[in-house]
DNA sequence: ATGGTAGCGCTGCTA
């Protein structure tokens, strides 16, 4: 099964450019964030044309998460559990069962700064998923926690880790949420074939940050043990965020389980 | 360079 995960930092801006990508790489399942459209606005027609179930939880004008699936989407869910302590109502989770597999889309808040408020909410967020993960989900289990978590896991992931002590994506208390994530069960499956600095999934649009090399990895792909164990190869595809036009901020990041 | 670009949508916010 092939599963990836990308920003496309709004769908409706980027749709040809991703319907062109899903003939291209074939996944079998993927997960979207930053789709930036309402429900009914979402383009559900255009992806069962090219063979995919979707579900999508979308707010309008900011975030936005979906799953497609052409190897089935059975249990489709908006947002966290009912029993779970939200922060905020806020578009950024949903989850499916593909191919056996539970499947969750998630697009953790940006935080902005450590000294801003969207930085507490960033990390009440991350708590909250946490808490999903307890309540809903089974280190057991075959599951993917797929998406944009706007945190550098460690410095390799960072083009100039200097340059970013103390701005949000890379500071302590956001790495060790991510942890707390890796500790209940879940393994960064990019790391298991890659161990090099410099493999990053996200470039600022100024300053041509893509063409001179200055990004960060922040879009994962997290698996329950047993899962990552059958990750075959994954690869950030720099391809679709090369070329005109328009391409997102964030490349897709791919993962084949064997 | 406390700048820069992109998206939404039409003013300034979000990233």
């Amino acid at each position: 099964m092939r599963v990836a995960t990308w920003n496309v930092n709004s769908l409706g801006a980027r749709l040809e450019r991703v319907e062109a990508w899903l003939a291209e790489v074939e996944p079998d399942v993927v997960c979207l964030q930053e789709t930036k459209l309402a429900d009914d606005a979402f383009p559900s027609l255009t992806f069962s044309a090219l063979g995919y179930e979707s579900f999508h939880h979308g707010q309008g004008r900011w975030n936005g998460v979906a799953v497609l699936s052409r190897v089935g989407l059975e249990a489709p869910a908006a947002g966290f559990s009912p029993d779970d302590v939200v922060p905020r109502d806020e578009a950024r989770i949903v989850s499916a069962t593909c191919g056996g597999v539970r499947v969750v889309s998630v697009y953790v808040p940006n935080g902005r700064s450590p000294d801003h408020e969207q930085y507490q909410f960033k990390l009440e967020w991350l708590a909250a998923l946490r808490g999903h993960l307890d309540a809903a989900c089974r280190p057991t289990a075959d599951l993917l926690v797929c998406g944009d978590f706007n945190i550098a896991p460690d410095d390799r992931d960072v083009y100039d880790p200097a340059k970013f002590v103390g701005s949000t994506h890379v500071t302590p208390a956001e790495r060790s949420a991510l942890d707390g994530l890796l500790e209940w069960g879940l393994v960064d499956v990019f790391r298991r074939h890659h161990d090099e600095a410099g493999l990053y999934s996200w470039w600022d649009y100024r300053a041509g940050d893509f063409h001179q090399g200055r990004g960060l990895r922040i879009d994962l792909v997290l698996a329950t043990p047993a899962l990552a164990e059958k990750a075959v190869w994954s690869l950030v595809d720099r391809n679709a965020r090369k070329g005109k036009p328009t391409p997102s901020d964030h490349a897709p990041v791919i993962v084949e389980f064997g």
